[in-house]
DNA sequence: CCGAATATAAACTGATCAGTTCAGTTTCGG
DNA sequence: CCGAAACTGAACTGATCAGTTTATATTCGG
């Protein structure tokens, strides 16, 4: 099943490899670093790096998975969705810009988008392990808050691509363009609250 | 004022080095062209094109630049702000869509995001000669809406900012990670519809 | 029709960087 | 303690591509 694993994994200084290639990358992106500097970084020679990954675009694949992996669980963790739907639409909201404005999301977009065109696969898979899922997130919190009648949506998934969406207005552009780059908390607020407001508006089940 | 503007247009072949790099930019994005083929489809040596720009760097910034007056000036004439409001946003949000699914629009983004760190001066130019111009537009369109009575809205900013977020939601994302390059008039008219429908239900003055 | 501005072709520079090679060393299970 | 697997280091290849140079040719205003 997972043979891939078993193939990638040979070695014993695989996990220092990862973890200098995650530092790395997260901070100066994909082409802002070299091979020669992670395997440096790793304290293993480049051969070896070579070894277990096949090229420069696979190992940022990997580091990219399980970053994205990190963060849904780290979200999974952080919020409870149990509370009140605009409560835990605030904390998605804001777990959400956080990601965005960190070097890890930062990077992440800019290597995804960036470089698109030439590396197809990196960037459907991060689709995939990362926004995928919280949208399916999303999609099954939505028809909770359906369920327990604080929610009236016709179109669920168009819902839930909505709100993430929100959260992002006047922040996304504005960063991966480095017009601005840092974001005060009253700034992320401003725009979360906004955002859960506007959704709140239009799905919200006010009956009284 | 516009010495720079004189400065470089000196030559007689300016404009076919232009058109050149207009398309074939739009085309396979900024490092997927040489500036060998950029010269070669102009009819132009080499060394003349670069008589008139400093790089390819600036070359490609008034490509974009040209690029997005354009788009702005198109959207100019097509829409008649004097229509009801969801009737203005709709088209907005169409035209919007239109470009962002653009060859150009696509690549705009593409490069920008991607080249941002090696090439800040160009993202922050497509951000003031594009969103930034849109935006502004917006916010006043929104305030002929509240003088009008159509719409109540306090923070007209995030407003501004929202309802174009709103028009991407489901297809930024997967368009610039290539999940889905191709979207019907139905798919786009199901999120601008969406969008349009959201904002109304935040903003909309319904005193009835 | 002259001379200054502009354009040309094509070779060249120089820098970058992913990925390879190889001869030799270290590690570790059995 | 042996042998196989893993690892090392450092030089090397090879490809890409922006930008330069140079000697020559064309264009065009005056």
């Amino acid at each position: 099943m997972n043979e891939a694993v078993q193939v990638i994994r040979k070695g014993r200084k695989f996990d220092q490899v990862v973890e200098s290639a995650r530092t790395l990358f997260m901070q100066h992106g994909f082409e802002g670093i070299g091979v020669d500097e992670i395997a440096r970084k790793a304290g293993v020679s480049k051969a070896t790096l070579y070894a277990y990954f096949p090229d420069k675009r696979h190992l940022f694949m990997e580091v990219a998975r399980l970053e994205c992996e990190r963060q849904a669980e780290r979200m999974e963790a952080e919020i409870d969705i149990e509370r009140p739907v605009p409560e835990v639409l605030g904390a998605v909201g804001r777990a959400f810009i956080g990601i965005i404005l960190s070097d890890f999301g930062r990077n992440m977009f800019r290597v995804c988008i960036g470089e698109g065109e030439r590396f197809p696969e990196l960037a459907r898979q991060f689709y995939e392990s990362g926004p995928m899922v919280m949208r399916a997130g999303m999609i099954e919190f939505l028809e909770l808050g359906i369920a327990r009648g604080e929610l009236e949506i016709a179109d669920v998934e168009l819902a839930a691509d909505q709100f993430p969406e929100l959260c992002k207005a006047g922040v996304f552009l504005r960063l991966v363009t480095g017009v601005q780059t840092v974001f005060s908390g009253d700034e992320i607020d401003r725009v979360v609250d906004g955002a859960v407001e506007t959704f709140m508006a239009r799905f919200g089940a006010n009956r009284g």
